[in-house]
DNA sequence: CGTATCATGTAACTAGTTACATGATTCA
DNA sequence: TGAATCATGTAACTAGTTACATGATACG
């Protein structure tokens, strides 16, 4: 994992917490069974946030997951209807899902892979959330810093991609970091109540 | 590509304006020639945005668009030191961009894709730009609907990624749409000063 | 003089997309 | 009764990542 200068390589990606469609089907199922179909509208609803995940993906997310002991299939009938494949979340998975969480964050994530974790913030204790968020700040005040500073030496230009898309960035930017502000203080005053994995009726801390 | 039920499938995102790297490379050579080390550079400057791409994909697209003689390399010494390889987009690229551009616009674009598509502000047209703003903001408009009225039912709930995350899009959409408001009201008193793609001396309208 | 960063690539892999395929249910 | 949408998949492909590889330059 060492090059010949000895320098460190790899770890960036390669050990840290990165979110797939494994972990966010995962963190879905845990709060609550559902079918492929289900899991693609609950992701659907955030389209214009993160590129939601084809079909195709997610079948064979949920099939690698079942072939992993992760999650198991119930054929539900409803009355005389043809029976939905409901997909429910095992020990093996909520365990899994543990291991994913304990492991070190990215510490540059992009909006879309923060979205995810928030998805999968249930998961996460609360400590590690309030890290995660915390992590989150810093990174987006330093590049609503750098930001602010493009935006001005850029604002005379003619080139209007680079100015309406510092000014987009510099825009989001700020809501972003109100808002994790907000989240910030009031989980300081009052812990937000997000409930730890759990396997088999042990709660694990972060 | 209609099926045995003549219901059309397809075209969705096939012929659909799609940014791929490719794309978004073009896009940033047609404001100035660099190297594949100051494209992964500037579009690192949007990391937490959107997921830059990797020195791989960035190298290997600049291969490609070589191969198809979109761009030229120059290789230009600075005084002693190991020259720099600067990419220049030449005619048949500007005109790649151009057809690109042209294309119908996909109707259901991610904020990743949205800020790809900012990033080529300056290929589109006036009323290109114009019509791509205000359908992402019919978009974000449409999906900031239904987050308030998911955030309402959800808001008691336990989940706390559920609410999170719904309380997070609400709050970025909320930021977006009034920064594309004041853009689209801008552009209407005073036209954004974009250019048009040039290719051999005449200005195309989208 | 050693570390960081500038700088350019390639080979192997994998995650995810697109198009294909099918059929049931709902509703106007 | 036809269209929309519910619902579940698979095969082929491709875009992009990771890890590997190398070497120059800057700076303290």
């Amino acid at each position: 994992m060492i090059d010949c200068y000895n320098r460190i390589y790899i770890m960036e990606r390669d050990m840290a917490r990165v979110v797939s469609i494994r972990h966010l089907i995962l963190g879905l199922l845990i709060q609550q069974s559902m079918s492929g179909y289900d899991i693609k509208r609950s992701l659907k609803s955030l389209s214009w946030l993160i590129d939601s995940p084809s079909y195709g993906s997610i079948y064979s997310a949920l099939r690698a997951l079942r072939e992993d002991g992760l999650v198991t299939i119930q054929e539900t009938p409803c009355q005389d209807k043809s029976p939905r494949k409901v997909y429910t979340i095992e020990d093996a998975g909520r365990q899994a899902l543990r291991e994913w969480v304990g492991q070190p964050a990215a510490p540059d994530i992009s909006l879309k892979t923060f979205v995810m974790h928030l998805i999968l913030a249930g998961s996460f204790s609360h400590t590690g959330l309030i890290a995660h968020l915390q992590q989150r700040r810093s990174q987006v005040a330093a590049h609503h810093t750098t930001l602010k500073q493009i935006a001005e030496t850029v604002d005379g230009t003619t080139d209007s991609g680079q100015r309406l898309t510092f000014d987009y960035g510099l825009t989001l930017a700020t809501a972003e970091l109100a808002w994790l502000d907000r989240m910030l203080e009031q989980s300081s005053q009052q812990p937000l109540p997000v409930e730890v994995v759990q396997g088999d009726g042990v709660a694990l801390a972060a």
